[in-house]
DNA sequence: ATAAACCCTGACATTAATGTCAGGGTCAAG
DNA sequence: CTTGACCCTGACATTAATGTCAGGGTTTAT
């Protein structure tokens, strides 16, 4: 399928799709006219690739086990667990001095409604 | 006092002072030499400057009420109210965000693990 | 008078995925 | 054969605070 289909079938749009594979994680064959065409598994790819990207992941992360993931389980792709993990680690951070600045500003809030 | 003296008492760069500058949040008078002069008051205007930074506020939104809150109580200073809602609105989403990746991590994780 | 230590401005780089535009081919239907 | 709807590449823009470099003036101490 042309890359036209690929977007509006999966709702990612064109510039995307093209950086995805300039950052391979998705292979097409190019036709004689110069235009690309992907194979009809290419849309569960996308899709996995959005779910990753929402997890935070980068697409650097996300190339180095792509591959495995599409054709086994995650818990077979040893470079799974570790960038989960590490994603997890930094996660916590953010949590944390998100929680901390929140307990900032509501104290600070509070302290101004209460001395209106 | 000079630049580089307000950089070292304040541990904040010079390329940060100057680009407080820029935005308005910080103010100096030109010697003959063209070089900044800041006042004494600027120190604690600089702790001031990195606290609400460290809130995750902007230097715009800072630039908003900075002037009043140098002189008044925060409570006294319209601006800040307002501003600092919306910025705890923003944190909510993130956190809620955050956790929901970081839920879903864990059950990753956690699976990978007792498949192995 | 020279060297070290300041100061100045202006400009480009950083991050990461995506939007957008320009300039130009290709294809399909009328 | 023309028009509209595709496709291509390449490039710049986005965000925000900060780092860093170049090229050049100033001050201070020796």
């Amino acid at each position: 399928m042309k890359i036209g289909e690929l977007s509006s079938m999966t709702g990612v749009s064109i510039r995307s799709l093209r950086y995805y594979e300039e950052q391979g994680l998705l292979t097409s064959v190019r036709m004689d006219n110069g235009y690309r065409e992907f194979s009809p598994l290419a849309e569960e790819q996308v899709r996995t690739i959005q779910f990753y990207l929402s997890l935070g992941l980068t697409t650097e992360q996300i190339a180095s086990f792509l591959t495995c993931v599409l054709k086994n389980k995650e818990a077979f792709c040893e470079e799974v667990l570790p960038i989960f993990e590490q994603k997890l680690k930094e996660i916590d951070g953010q949590l944390l001095l998100l929680s901390q600045i929140k307990t900032n500003l509501q104290d600070r809030i509070r302290s101004i409604q209460e001395e209106r």
